[in-house]
DNA sequence: CGTAGGACCTGTAGCAGATACAGGTTCAAG
DNA sequence: CTTGAACCTGTATCTGCTACAGGTCCTACG
C-alpha cells in the first residue's frame, strides 16, 4: 500500500503520515525500487489507532505513551484506563473553563443594548473592570 | 515604565510584551536614552486589554479585530457585540464537542476493568472499532 | 515503446501563540 | 567603581500539522 492510500483508508491527510513517521509514531515502511514508501496492513491499524486517539483529543505525547505501552507488549489494561481517565479529567476541566468563559460573554453581551453610538460595555470591561479574575 | 514592570502589572509574560509589539498589536514605544523601552499608561490599558480579551479565548485575531475596532475610533457598540456572540457561538461549540468527546472516554474507561491483563476495551476500540465516527 | 500526468520523493517554510535562550548592553544600588 | 539585575537583539523551540518547490517514479494510453 502507498501513502496516498493509507491516507484515504486512515482517515489522516497524506502529509501527516509523513510527519508521524518523523516523529517517531509510525514506523519507516520498507522502500519499493524507486523509493515509495510500502506500507503493510499493520501500518493502517497503527495509524487508524493514532487518528482515532487524536481525534479523542490525546497529545502526540498520550498517544505516545499509550503506543509504547502496546508495543512494549507488557502492558495492563489498568494502564491504559488510568491514561484515559486522566485524560478524561482534562478534558472535563477544559469544559468547565470553557464554560465560566461562556458565561462572562454571555453576560458581556448582554449588558450590550447593541447600540449605534461608540461606548460599550465589552470594551469598557476588557479595558478596566476584571472580569475572569 | 519599563518592560518588567509592564508585562507583571499587566499580568503578560515578559517575552510575550515583546512579541505583541512585533506582531502589531502593541504600538512600539519611545525609547530611553540606553535604548530600553519606555512605557506609558495606555500601553499598560492596551496590554491589559490584550490579555484578558485572549483570557476570553479570543484569537489574536480576533483581538486585533476588536483593536482596530477601537482604534478607528468610528465603531459601535453593535459591533462589538457581534464580534462577542461570533466568539461566544465558537465557545459553545467547542463545548459540545468536549462533552461528546467525555462522554466517549467515559464510556470507555467504564468498559474497561482495570485488570491486570494486557487485554484492553480502550484500545480495541482504538485499534478496531469506530468509536467517534 | 514513448509520453503524459498523476502520485510520489526530499527538504523546508509557514500557521497560532507564545516561550526560552545566547551573548551582549545598560542601569541603579552600594 | 563595581556588581548584578534588568534590559537589548535575534533566533530556536514547542505542538500538530499543512503547504510548497523542485525533482523522480509509475502507470495507463496511444
Amino acid at each position: 500500500m502507498r501513502r496516498g492510500e493509507l491516507a484515504e483508508r486512515s482517515g489522516c491527510h497524506i502529509e501527516t503520515v509523513r510527519f508521524y513517521e518523523k516523529r517517531g509514531l509510525l514506523p519507516t515502511p520498507p522502500r519499493t525500487v524507486g523509493g515509495h514508501r510500502d506500507y503493510a496492513p499493520e501500518h493502517l491499524r497503527r495509524l487508524t489507532f493514532i487518528r482515532r486517539a487524536r481525534e479523542l483529543g490525546f497529545t502526540l505525547r498520550e498517544v505516545r505513551g499509550l503506543l509504547d505501552l502496546v508495543d512494549g507488549g507488557d502492558w495492563t489494561c489498568a494502564e491504559v484506563r488510568k491514561m484515559t481517565l486522566e485524560h478524561l479529567a482534562s478534558v472535563r476541566r477544559k469544559i468547565a473553563a470553557l464554560q465560566k468563559l461562556g458565561a462572562i460573554l454571555d453576560d458581556m453581551a448582554a449588558e450590550c443594548d447593541g447600540g449605534a453610538v461608540p461606548e460599550c460595555p465589552i470594551i469598557d470591561a476588557l479595558m478596566e473592570r476584571t472580569p475572569a479574575g
